[in-house]
RNA sequence: GGUCUCGUGGCCGAGUGGCUAGGCAGUGGUCUGCAAAACCACGUACAGCGGUUCGAAUCCGCUCGAGACCUCCA
């Protein structure tokens, strides 16, 4: 099985085999949301696209510290007029909260949506506001080496002095130079040697809520020293992989790597994984653009865009079947095919424990194992995986068909299959099992109907038989009609 | 304006020099009292124009179109 494994490095912008610092053991950095509104589609990518990474080191055998942090300070809105707002702060005062009560809502939640997509908790989930001094450490460092200025209680990192020394730019590919032509908006009153400097640490205004003492008077960080201070206190100075959402690269990451080579002397990060964005109509999907549709309007279908309500599993599966790194369009037909989809992969699996086993076996299950390795070792291919997840549902068919055959051992090992990339893996669920499974009595009713039914068509009572089956369609119940009786689900 | 990415059949989406991606939808057939499910078969797609090559959707150039980042965004 395990071959080399290709990841994507936006660093090098190619696939790079992976090489643990320590062997065995692997350190994931991902960041997280900024917890200042509900969760939309675009957050479900990163979260399940990094959650298949941490499943799949797992499954081999790599002993993994997953962090990824909650974002709860920070991220000006307004820096143009240069009495930075603090989004949090801000949406505290609109909705007349205390800031850490919006936090704790969203935070509860993103949590919830996650564990209904069945995305992992991570090993640490750190909150900015829990790493001040943390964060003022690592500022307090960057100073020392001469790398950032304060300025009536601000902090920049110099951008310029440390680009005479290192590239600034080049994990987004930028140019100071060019940075420097294409600032928009110069803001002269600014305190900043250069418009790109960025800031470590902010002065609070006297109206600011979120504000903590330090040594260049009362603030609250910037925007991308968290990242920098939670990593590289959970994972070491240097760990093996950083993720996040591509328009994090460009400033966010970009200044994580200055922070980190001016503080350690060195960049924390040996692979940079970046997933793309959602787009609807062919646009990003986004916050800013107010375009976005969150995880609850998926689950309950209330939203004009949403033709019906789409389940968690149908989410994860829609985001799976394209490739983290490229865009996925979402679309009501493309939702309803994953959804149609996902029911044949868990139906087949279902049908698993229907096929008796013969002597002979004509499926190679060795080779449909190695394709899917194949796609997870180059670059986590999720929908090579399942397309070739598909050929054992086409297989399984077949076999219940009657068209080949498959001994008792290919049979379990048909089985593992699914367990491990399925399940373990892609961290799929059945989700029409448990809807069947929660009410006993309502299966009990279903099976006497059913049988009902069985003795009507046996009298040739098409009438009555049908008048059954299209009522319990109506309900909601599908009844499906087998050599040996009749098979029936919730939908 | 600068930097970059992409344009695949009705929809979503892989692939990246010659070999079927896959799913959904559609069509025909088998099975069934009918249906559902399943199985079998089918569509001959790679924005346009040139070039390189024995051969290109895949490499190069140009044109058109879409988008991302440059400000917070997953």
């Amino acid at each position: 099985m395990a071959d080399k494994l290709l990841i994507y490095n936006t660093l090098t912008r190619k696939k790079e085999e992976f090489k643990p610092i320590t062997p065995n053991q692997l350190g994931l950095y991902v960041c997280g949301p900024t917890v200042y509104g509900e969760a939309h589609l675009g957050h479900a990518r990163p979260a399940i696209t990094f959650d298949v990474v941490y499943r799949y080191f797992q499954h081999l055998g790599y002993k993994v510290r997953y962090v990824r942090n909650i974002t709860d300070v920070g991220h000006l809105t307004d820096e143009i007029a240069g009495e930075g707002d603090d989004k949090i702060a801000k949406k505290a005062r609109i909705e007349q909260l205390e800031p850490m009560e919006v936090v704790h809502r969203y935070t509860e939640s993103y949590h919830e949506n996650m564990k209904a997509l069945n995305v992992l908790s991570p090993s640490i989930e750190p909150r900015a506001t829990g790493h001040i001094i943390e964060q003022q450490q690592l500022i307090k460092a960057i100073i020392e080496k001469g790398y950032a200025y304060e300025a009536n209680g601000n902090v920049y990192f110099d951008v310029l002095k440390y680009n005479k020394s290192h590239e600034y730019g080049k994990l987004s590919g930028r140019k100071v130079e060019d940075l420097f032509e294409n600032t928009r908006e110069l803001d002269g009153q600014s305190e900043k040697r250069n418009s790109y400097d960025f800031a470590l640490w902010k002065n609070a205004s006297p109206q600011h809520i979120m504000r903590w003492p330090s040594p260049w008077g009362e603030g609250f960080p910037g925007w991308h020293s968290e990242c920098v201070a939670m990593g590289t206190k959970y994972l070491g100075e240097q760990f093996d992989i950083h993720g996040g959402g591509m328009d994090l690269i460009f400033p966010h990451h970009e200044a994580e790597i200055a922070q980190s080579v001016a503080c350690f002397g060195k960049d924390s990060v040996n692979y940079w994984m970046h997933n793309n964005m959602i787009t609807i109509n062919g646009q990003k999907m986004g916050k800013s653009l107010g375009n976005f549709i969150t995880l609850n309007e998926f689950f309950t279908g209330n939203h004009e865009l949403l033709e019906q309500a789409y389940s968690p599993m149908t989410v994860r599966f829609f985001i799976l079947q394209a490739q983290y790194r490229g865009t996925v369009d979402f679309g009501n037909e493309a939702l309803k095919a994953a959804e149609k989809g996902l029911e044949r992969l868990m139906n087949a699996y279902t049908a698993l424990e229907k096929i008796a086993p013969a002597k002979e076996s004509e499926v190679d299950v060795a080779l449909l194992k190695q394709n899917c390795y194949n796609a997870l070792n180059d670059d986590f291919n999720t929908p090579i995986l399942i397309a070739n997840l598909f050929e054992t549902v086409k297989t399984i068919n077949s076999i219940i068909a009657g068209n080949i055959t498959i001994d008792s051992n290919g049979l379990n090992e048909l089985k593992q299959l699914f367990d491990v990339f399925v399940f373990e893996i892609l961290g799929l669920k059945n989700e029409a099992h448990q809807a069947t499974s929660n009410n006993e009595l309502t299966g009990k009713l279903i099976e006497m109907l059913g049988q009902m039914r069985i003795d009507a068509k046996a009298n040739k009572d098409w009438a009555t038989s049908d008048k059954i089956r299209n009522e319990l369609t109506a309900m909601g119940v599908t009844i499906k009609d087998t050599k040996e009786g009749f098979e029936w689900e919730i939908n």
